[in-house]
RNA sequence: GGGUGGUUAGCUCAGUGGUAGAGCGCCUCGUUUACACCGAGGAUGUCGGGGGUUCGAAACCCUCACCGCCCA
């Protein structure tokens, strides 16, 4: 016997160990091996997290997806897997040491990358086991991890491929710095903040007493403490060859920044050259203050007229625009930043070794002092911060490794427009097209120490490399090969085929570039010298291997049977703020080395909301957590939840309230199986639903067809709330309301084939519920499969690896015509007594009036389940109703409920009265359109049809009510 | 500034040209032999404003307002 209420924690772990002891989610099943296959790559989480809300979301639906496909018998591979996340896992474990006051950078590399190590075993499968726990049906067998030796390989490989094929190159460009990690970062990690700053001054200042406001640089530097950004401040840059006069305009420019302390960078003015004012500077010069530079005053249309000053300080190594305008300008570019953000030796040198925010003080300070300070103003600008780590970033100069990825995208977005690939829905093809129809080459290197390092050696500075493009790379040779012996062996071949023949150099592999050149200094001119060459200390950014993750994952480069049996992958289901990152670059590589698309489709979801519409976070405090919601309420309210909010192209606003409300549904679910079991509803080995005699049975049959129906179409289509709606519908609207109700009488009743018969349907229906349901709610549905299985007939698998339903001809248009009829007739029943205020233990005798030969079969075929559902003292049949009675209209049929002295006439005329007039609306409406000859003229004949079978509906209607009124 | 999504019941949201819907909440009634995590019944809408297309618009077009997101 089922216990009363559905107790989820009970059962979610004894069933997850069953799949697992079943080998349920494995791929490539024997039994299978002729079914089609069907994939898709998990979004690796990162190694070291854990579980929140949003992964909630998308492994729910990827499970949806899988688990819906086994059940139509697919081979189905859900490959799972985590992601190494190289500055996220780095900047925990950094963080942790030096809360422990370690100096992880001065114990180097190897001890360092010992600890992540540590502390990937320490907390990585955290996630692994939590999806376990959402219920996810991945092959947990086939398990990848970013760095595991496979996909390192994997990464090498492509690494070293798209070198060969010159789609991988050193350049020297401005990258977004991170001062703290000291690393390079992608434009798309950094995140724009606004930045208000609170100070003012102004030159000629003065109060309200009329007496001058002195410059306080002590309360500047107090708000600078505080927040560095957030003001605007005016420069004036004297003419160079003219006398600085602080009182004539024409002998100095003047320029604004919110980075002061870039002007020891600048190397230039610009002036827009239509520029009415100013444009006769152009060609001229001008003196850079605290510097003894003197800087080019150029033309060029970026520096607005009609913004600030008009004149615009140009610092090509530390501004993206300033470097294109310095690029067009031919201007010089100096490099003011080392890599923690400190003033190098390039500046003056009361500057040199201060930190960027320190000099920005100093700068002010000094610029005022020297009088070319003009005003600091309060502003709001946007300033770049590390999406990890919060640090603000810097434009630097930087040698760097890209990818060339407006060749790489060129396919990528072929595949798109031709639609080999589908974006579902397809308003994101749209972002995807923006973004690589403009792409930038691809920063690649990262200066981290967790990730897969960079194979690429360098060898001392002597003659470039034949073949290189000197462009590219100059001063040093470069060997980029698949493991050490291979660019050892590439070195002594380039060294000793130099134009002075065979020198019998020997080469060695050296620590680090230091000791490389030290050694090679020393060495250089030995006979038969042995010379070091070094690995690049970097390593990769962390999506260049995550954009191999459909293939390396099923072991590329080897030529596996599962990449041969699932490549490419169904679907990738992901969140929209991961198609740039993720989606884009798998597209781009899975083309350029495995010749076909990763995916068909793309599924995008949205975010997960709180209930008010905000992101969730730490730092706002509310974050709901997917387990405690597991914890309380089970996986599968929580699963069901997400799929029945999860509309195309929409957010999920989540709220504990809805996740109670689908607790209650799988309480329902569970009710009906308990009461199922209680009326001994077994299923019966080889029952046929076209076989039900009986009409309630063969009413249900069809509407089981078309709830299986409903579902998977639905989720063919992606649409997980219309899927959801409809089994949620048709289990607790359908089954529970109507059919279990409608069959008690039968249950109870002296009819053993009509019980038997309808025993078996109840199981049956039962049973293609729990098959359409077990996508949403996987846990409560095995474990009511096992249940209603321990009688009748043994079932032969799990229901994880069970058949979907496949239904066909069980709709009765008969049946369904008679059941509609008799749940109509129960529910104007209800309404009336309920709103007569018929007490709701009366019995009442129900009168059908001038009822047809048709109405008065039906009435009797279903006078049980009637009078128990409507709670009537019986069913007769009459001319004209009794005086006294409360009458209602279904179809043509009038029933009466004979109930004189019980109700108030009075209300009883008014409510009849009320429905006349609302079903006169209903019938003008009607006749008003079907009286418009324009309408009659121009609308297809099946609307025109169906609107007159409507007015006749009414009509029909209406005159019963005013007969039944006439009666009273 | 450019792009893009939204505005429908008290709340959260479905609804792609033909009778305005769901869940929750609310009100009334009810322990009738699965379930009070329940059952029965009920109330609630100028579908953001304005204009247009159409026989017909919540839906298509234009415009305005407000809110959100992405990009610069």
């Amino acid at each position: 016997m089922l216990e009363k209420t559905y107790q989820p924690a009970e059962i979610e772990a004894r069933i997850h160990a069953a799949w697992e002891a079943a080998d349920a989610f494995k791929a490539g099943r024997p039994e299978r091996a002729e079914a089609p296959a069907y994939c898709i790559v998990i979004p690796p989480p990162n190694v070291t997290g854990s579980l929140h809300m949003g992964h909630a979301l998308n492994n729910t639906l990827q499970d949806v997806l899988c688990r819906f496909e086994r059940l139509r018998g697919k081979d189905v591979l859900w490959q799972p897997g985590t992601d190494h996340a190289g500055i996220a896992t780095q900047l925990v474990v950094s963080r942790q040491l030096e809360e422990r006051q370690v100096k992880w950078r001065e114990d180097g590399r190897d001890k360092f990358l010992d600890e992540v190590w540590k502390w990937k075993a320490q907390s990585g499968g955290t996630i692994q086991n939590q999806l376990k726990r959402l219920g996810a049906s991945c092959d947990w067998s086939r398990e990848r991890f970013t760095m595991d030796e496979g996909l390192s390989k994997a990464v090498l490989k492509v690494f070293v491929e798209l070198h060969k094929a010159g789609l991988i190159y050193r350049d020297k460009r401005l990258v977004n710095w991170d001062p703290e990690f000291q690393s390079a970062v992608s434009d798309l990690e950094v995140e724009p903040r606004e930045h208000t700053g609170s100070f003012k001054w102004f030159r000629g200042q003065s109060d309200k007493d009329g007496n001058a406001v002195l410059f306080n640089p002590a309360a500047l530097n107090k708000v600078l403490d505080r927040d560095p950004s957030g003001h605007m401040y005016t420069i004036r840059y004297p003419l160079a060859g003219v006398p600085y006069n602080p009182d004539d305009r024409a002998t100095y420019l003047m320029v604004g920044t919110t980075r002061p302390e870039t002007m020891l960078g600048d190397t230039g003015v610009a002036i827009h050259p239509e520029n009415a004012r100013l444009k006769h500077l152009i060609g001229k010069s001008c003196h850079l203050p605290l510097t003894d530079r003197v800087i080019p005053i150029v033309g060029d249309e970026y520096a607005d007229p009609e913004k600030g000053t008009g004149a615009v300080k140009i610092t090509p190594a530390h501004d993206f625009n300033d470097w294109e305008v310095g690029k067009r300008c031919k201007l010089e570019v100096r490099n003011i930043l080392d890599a923690t953000a400190h003033l190098n030796d390039t500046v003056p040198e009361t500057y040199r070794g201060m930190d960027r925010f320190e000099a920005r003080k100093r700068i002010v300070e000094d610029l005022h002092a020297i009088g070319m300070l003009e005003k600091i103003e309060v502003t709001t600008h946007a300033v770049p911060h590390a999406q990890r780590g919060d640090a603000i970033v810097e434009p630097w100069l930087t040698d760097q490794w890209y990818a060339d990825a407006a060749t790489l995208a060129k396919p990528a977005l072929e595949a798109v427009r031709k639609g080999d690939t589908r974006f579902v829905p397809e308003k994101y093809a749209n972002d995807y097209f923006r973004w690589l129809e403009n792409i930038q080459p691809w920063c690649i290197s990262r200066q981290l120490w967790w990730g897969h390092q960079i194979p690429a050696w360098y060898g001392p500075a002597m003659l470039p490399h034949p073949g290189m493009d000197p462009a590219k790379f100059v001063g040093r040779f470069l060997f980029v090969a698949l493991t050490q012996e291979d660019a050892i062996r590439e070195a002594e071949a380039a060294f000793n085929s130099s134009t002075l023949g065979d020198l019998g150099i020997t080469v060695q592999v050296a620590e680090n570039q230091q000791d490389a050149e030290a050694w090679n200094k020393q060495h250089m001119s030995d006979q038969r010298a042995v010379l070091k060459i070094y690995r690049d200390p970097d390593v990769l950014d962390t999506w260049f291997s995550s954009a191999l993750w459909p293939f390396s994952t099923l072991g590329w480069p080897e030529q596996t049977r599962e990449v041969e049996r699932f490549y490419p992958t169904s679907v990738l289901v992901t969140g929209f703020d991961i198609i740039f990152f993720w989606v884009a670059r798998m597209m781009m590589s899975g083309l350029h080395f495995m010749k076909e698309v990763p995916f068909h489709d793309v599924y995008i979801h949205g975010l997960v909301l709180d209930e008010k519409g905000q992101k969730m976070s730490k730092t706002k405090g509310n974050v709901m957590d997917p387990l405690e919601l597991i914890d309380v309420l089970g996986a599968d309210a929580l699963r069901f939840t997400l799929t029945a909010m999860t509309a195309q192209g929409r957010n999920v606003r989540l709220s504990k309230q809805r996740v109670e409300g689908y607790r209650n549904f799988a309480t329902k679910l569970w009710n009906a199986a308990r009461f199922a079991e209680m009326n001994e509803c077994r299923r019966v080995e080889g029952f046929d639903p076209k076989s039900a005699k009986e009409t309630v049975n063969r009413w249900i049959a069809g509407e089981t067809e078309r709830a299986a129906a409903a579902v998977t179409t639905a989720l063919e289509a992606y649409k997980f709330n219309e899927a959801s709606a409809a089994i949620y519908e048709f289990v607790w609207g359908t089954v529970c309301d109507w059919y279990l109700e409608l069959t008690k009488p039968i249950l109870m009743g002296g009819d053993e084939s009509a019980k038997a018969e309808t025993r078996a349907m109840t199981a049956w229906v039962l049973d293609q519920s729990l098959a359409l349901l077990h996508p949403f709610m996987p846990f409560i549905t095995e474990e009511l499969w096992a249940k209603t299985g321990e009688q009748g007939p043994a079932r032969t698998s799990l229901l994880a690896l069970a058949e979907w339903p496949r239904l066909s001809g069980l709709a009765d248009a008969a049946a369904d015509a008679e059941i509609g009829w008799v749940i109509r007739l129960i529910s104007e029943v209800r309404s009336v007594r309920s709103e007569m205020n018929v007490p709701a233990g009366a019995k009442v005798p129900l009168v059908l009036i001038e009822a047809s030969d048709a109405a008065k079969a039906r009435g009797g075929r279903h006078n049980d389940t009637i009078v128990r559902l409507a709670r009537l003292e019986g069913i007769t049949f009459a001319v004209s109703a009794p005086p006294g009675s409360a009458q209602a209209v279904i179809g043509d049929t009038t029933a009466a409920l004979a109930l004189a002295g019980i109700i108030d006439m009075a209300a009883e005329k008014a409510r009849i009265t009320k429905e006349i007039a609302k079903v006169g609306a209903e019938i003008n409406k009607v006749t008003d359109r079907l009286g418009n000859a324009q309408f009659m003229a121009r609308a297809p004949e099946e609307v025109v049809e169906e609107l007159r079978e409507r007015q006749a509906d009414w009509e029909s209607k209406g005159r019963r009510l005013e007969a039944a009124l006439a009666r009273l």
